[in-house]
RNA sequence: GCGCCCGUAGCUCAGCUGGAUAGAGCGCAGCCCUCCGGAGGCUGAGGUCAGAGGUUCGAAUCCUCUCGGGCGCGCCA
């Protein structure tokens, strides 16, 4: 519908045009919206007043010019020039009812669409360090992205789902090193946990598995591995020092393959884990990204040189720097430090460069709100590799806040007290987990109440949804208890029969599902979908309250049927997409 | 100090590519069950859109400044 008056103004805008009133160039971009108020019918334009400018008419006189100008459509029944210059327009109340045939010969697939047909985008997030579980700050970056990444392809983009594992990095050193220490007690051997190294549960549990299944193979006297060692912080010494010669420690003691078998263990448990842990959120990948494999196969040298060739990499103080700060970033940043070493920048570079040359259209990085600081030199590091930046396309995601009813659950990284992501799930549910991290615009700082969020009550937007979908399903069920059949051809036969305020205004409801998708996917707004099914919601517990559905008069019944099935179907979709469960009874 | 995000009803938040009287849920005050699930519905009170300037026919929305809150400013990842 809206298409249909944007072709109207087109025209009449072209009419215009040929009679001198408005100026030839390029057509405006015009703005059609959904009228809140019924009195300025279904559909508002501001095209007299965004135009009034450049035509030097008053609005109003414009308005007038364009009406006269619009050509004659039959749902079209009315257009008026209202307000300032708006040019409201009424539509014809029987084309409404074209929507519920429409959702149900679609089903499951109305609401897609294919505006994003033909482009390649990727999106990349979670990606956390694989140095321990996901804990609730990731999961908000994981409900977001899956969900942004399933509405891009629902309006028909070519979705790729990556996660970028930083397998490579002295973080996973530690974490081997962590794990090893462990192992050497499992086995018997006494020394003391590095003040620096890992101290969840996690470590000694992979730690204590790895001795069951792989008995003493990588075991080492403890006096060999203390050996001249410097002192550690609670001591007075350097924890970095310290660490750092423990890894040095494990490598010189285990050997090259030892080693790597060892931190290969490690690190497969900890991946394991989140693949489990996230594949149970609702959120699958096509490829699980290694920032080693850039390492290993060159991909870093390759797109430091090509840094170098473009002249953006220079020597000081031992190190190599790129020059981002010419490209919009605050400072130059070092890619490899003095020890000969990559830093991570430099993987993420070739990181992108990768992500560049796989040819996507779009590249979508989700990160958390806390590297915001990181976007000019990655943006830097796409121009200096001679990319269009504007490829990229950061989203951040703002922490949220647990609370426990008032009381806000308290955490801290440092301490190792945080709240995993398998933590929220066994309290509230994948569902409400999905559903609430969701709720809310990704730029906002949220509050996550677990209480609400378990709680099986209106005042929970989890529940009111899927209980309007439950509903649904129990009307049908009462219809067979009344050894009543269904009748879905006599209902569209007289759907003109839903003549209720309730009735055209869900029906107008779900004809802008649709068009919601679309303006959620293409703003990577979510939580817009929420909105959406919360008002569908509401709008059907409003209806149900005030109309029976089940009457006597098989054409009312069937056409009312017709609609509530409908509700039910768009329902099931919106939820589906958010990966939220669509119960048939609660 | 510099940069990014945020500040809308008592609370949690929509609305932000400028548009017609600023919305929802919860909470609060009333009310509705011989009726398909009351896990629901209806009505009402409640706002200087943090503040001050500016741009505009029109600003919660755009610009500047101020005040508050969060985050970031490593040869860590």
């Amino acid at each position: 519908m809206k298409n249909k008056i944007e072709k109207l103004l087109l025209q009449a805008v072209a009419t215009l045009k040929t009679d001198g009133v408005l100026s030839h160039g390029a057509d405006p971009t015009i703005n059609i919206d959904r009228t809140r108020d019924p009195q300025h019918g279904d559909f508002a334009s501001n095209l007299a007043l965004v135009l009034a400018k450049q035509a030097q008419l008053n609005p109003r006189v414009l308005a007038e010019k364009l009406i006269a100008a619009l050509p004659v459509d039959p749902t079209v029944t009315k257009i008026e020039l209202a307000g300032p210059g708006f040019i409201n327009f009424f539509i014809d109340k029987s084309s409404q009812f074209q929507i519920i045939p429409q959702i149900l010969a679609d089903g499951p697939a109305f609401g897609l669409s294919k505006i994003g047909a033909g482009q390649k985008v990727q999106v990349e997030f979670v990606s956390a360090n694989p140095t321990g579980p996901l804990h609730v700050g990731h999961g908000r970056g994981a409900a977001y992205g899956s969900v942004v990444a399933d509405l891009l392809e629902a309006v028909g983009f070519d979705v790729h789902r990556e996660y970028y594992v930083n397998d490579a990095g002295r973080q996973i050193d530690i974490l081997a090193t962590s794990i090893w220490l462990r192992y050497l007690e499992a086995c018997g051997e006494a020394l003391p946990f590095p003040s620096n190294g890992y101290r969840g549960d996690y470590v000694r549990d992979i730690a204590w598995q790895t001795h069951h299944t792989g008995g003493n193979d990588y075991r080492r006297p403890a006096e060999q591995v203390l050996e001249n060692l410097p002192l550690d912080e609670p001591q007075g010494g350097d924890k970095e020092l310290y660490i750092d010669a423990l890894i040095a420690r494990a490598k010189t003691l285990l050997g090259p393959t030892l080693y790597r078998d060892f931190f290969a263990i490690g690190l497969d448990a900890i991946l394991d884990d989140i693949k489990d842990d996230l594949h149970d959120f609702g959120v699958d990948y096509q490829e699980w990204f290694s920032e080693r494999q850039l390492m290993d196969d060159g991909s870093v040298e390759e797109a430091l040189g090509r840094l170098r060739a473009s002249g953006h990499l220079y020597e000081r103080d031992g190190a190599i720097w790129f020059a981002s700060s010419q490209l919009g970033d605050e400072k130059d940043r070092v890619v490899v430090r003095e020890n000969g070493q990559y830093t991570y920048f430099a993987s993420d570079i070739a990181y992108h460069h990768h992500k560049l040359a796989r040819g996507f259209d779009l590249i979508i990085d989700i990160w958390g709100a806390d590297h915001h600081g990181y976007i000019p030199r990655v943006r830097a590091a796409m121009q200096a590799l001679g990319a269009d930046d504007n490829k990229l396309k950061v989203l951040l995601v703002q922490f949220a806040t647990l609370y426990r009813g008032d009381e806000k659950v308290q955490m801290s990284t440092r301490s190792g007290e945080f709240i995993t992501l398998r933590q929220l799930r066994n309290e509230v549910g994948k569902d409400a987990a999905r559903f609430f991290y969701v709720m809310r615009r990704s730029e906002q700082h949220m509050d996550f109440d677990l209480k609400l969020a378990t709680s099986k009550s209106n005042e929970n937007p989890v529940f009111y949804v899927q209980y309007a979908h439950a509903r649904v399903c129990s009307v049908l069920r009462q219809l067979d208890e009344k050894n009543w059949e269904r009748n879905p051809n006599l209902g569209l036969d007289n759907l003109a029969m839903l003549t209720e305020t309730h009735e055209s205004d869900l029906m107008t409801t779900l004809s802008r599902y649709t068009e919601t998708l679309q303006k959620a996917a293409l703003n990577y707004e979510p939580h817009q979908v929420i909105q959406y099914l919360r008002e569908l919601a509401t709008e059907f517990h409003t209806y149900y309250n005030a109309h029976q559905f089940l009457v006597d008069d098989a054409k009312l019944r069937n056409a009312r049927l017709n609609l509530i099935c409908a509700v039910k179907q768009v329902l099931a979709n919106g939820l589906h997409l958010l990966s939220v469960d669509t119960p048939e009874s609660m």
